[in-house]
DNA sequence: TTGCGTTTTTGATATCGGTCAAGGTGGGGG
DNA sequence: CCCCCACCTTGACCGATATCAAAAACGCAA
């Protein structure tokens, strides 16, 4: 096992809590494969390869209309699931939004491991339930909050999910990050237009809440007031 | 075994393609309940209830904000679960639409339970990836979707899950049906106001695409125009 | 460093849907 | 049978956000 294996494995046990000796199985009957930033995800590569594991990186989950809006509908972190077990067709797609490694399944192989080891399928369970509730209040946002309400409630997800060092959970939400997305993306995740996004950025630096040292920094100094606006 | 829980099982087992022996086995941890329209589920029964399968009846679950907006994130149908097992706390909570019977497990039950029935669990899974599936595309709705097209969504979605008659879906979307929302639910659940979701309703009975023979009746007299009108 | 393409910001204006207010409607209970 | 109350519809107006347009900032490569 390699020091990178190590590594992915030590992140994701701690990170989510997953069994290393299944997860070192689970790795040994995938295939990695390399993300460039902006690079999609194909699921149709051979017959049906349908499942995958993050290692590093960040991806979008979207879905856009005909006339080309789109929606980001979720986003994968390191040791996050993505695709869809088991034979149904997801509609989404996966997007890399930063130069990512993943660890790509078919969807036999994936469904024959699962079937085998009835821990990791619990596993699967109490995370995919875990992204449902995500899911959901993420819905309350889109349907009832403004603008405002929108920025402030995504800049302290994003402070809580990304760290400086890998597990960020562990050492409280982050005070500086660096956003893994761009205004356009901002907006395809709040529901909002890049217009709109960027005055609602302007105002909260104008106002002092925080710090925009660079299109992709952000400083947050003055967290209570996000949280108030947050709502 | 009552001919009540054959109907649920058969309901359950058509629907859903849950096994029944295990189904049945299911029945006997739990205890019924009825609920009546607009009660709401009380989770903290007695220590930690967390966990019910839908017999009968429609319920919605909703978040709201302090100040008293809400959004509905999900609906739940016959042979549907509800709640969240493995002890995280949910933050939704559950109101009846209708009049409902609905089969409530303690969580030690649920989990013991499950434990010891992997493929229940597998079910469970899927389940819940349908689930997340559904509440992605409904993201998609809320965020970039304008008031008609979320209205003409709406209607099709309910066509597509409900029926005169028990188990829809094998008999094809319903020309005629009868809302288990009102109208403010209809705004809740498509971040609307109820005002707007009136006005839609009238332009398009008005256009000749639905006839509304009461407020709680749908029929669709144009469905080619409703799907045009979803994108 | 300079130049260019892309992304972001800023400004002016339009519009959709929200808000406030005033009827209308229907169904259940007296 | 009628009344009442909750629910729904309609109208007038307003404001937040989208749209359209242009300038500015940034990043990369020559």
């Amino acid at each position: 096992m390699s020091s990178c294996d190590t590594c992915v494995v030590r992140n994701r046990a701690i990170c989510s809590g997953l069994d290393d000796a299944e997860l070192v199985a689970l790795n040994n009957i995938g295939r990695r494969r390399n993300v460039t930033a902006g690079e999609p995800l194909i699921w149709e590569d051979d017959d049906s390869l349908l499942v995958a594991n993050v290692i590093e990186g960040v991806l979008k989950l979207t879905t856009s209309t005909e006339d080309g809006r789109e929606q980001i509908v979720g986003v994968a972190y390191p040791s996050d699931f993505i695709g869809r077990p088991f034979g149904q067709t997801s509609s989404a797609s996966v997007v890399a939004l930063t130069d990512a490694r993943v660890c790509v399944f078919s969807r036999n192989d994936f469904d024959r491991f699962a079937r085998d080891h009835p821990e990791l399928e619990h596993k699967l369970l109490e995370r995919t339930l875990a992204e449902l509730d995500r899911t959901r209040s993420w819905m309350m946002l889109l349907g009832r909050k403004n603008a405002s309400e929108k920025i402030a409630t995504f800049l302290l997800e994003m402070s809580d999910r990304l760290a400086d060092s890998g597990c960020s959970a562990a050492f409280g939400p982050a005070k500086r990050f660096s956003l893994p997305f761009s205004r356009q993306q901002v907006a395809d995740l709040l529901g909002l237009t890049i217009e709109t996004v960027s005055r609602q950025f302007t105002k909260l630096k104008n106002d002092g809440v925080v710090e925009l040292p660079s299109r992709r920094e952000v400083e947050i100094v003055n967290r209570g007031a996000l949280l108030a606006l947050a709502g």
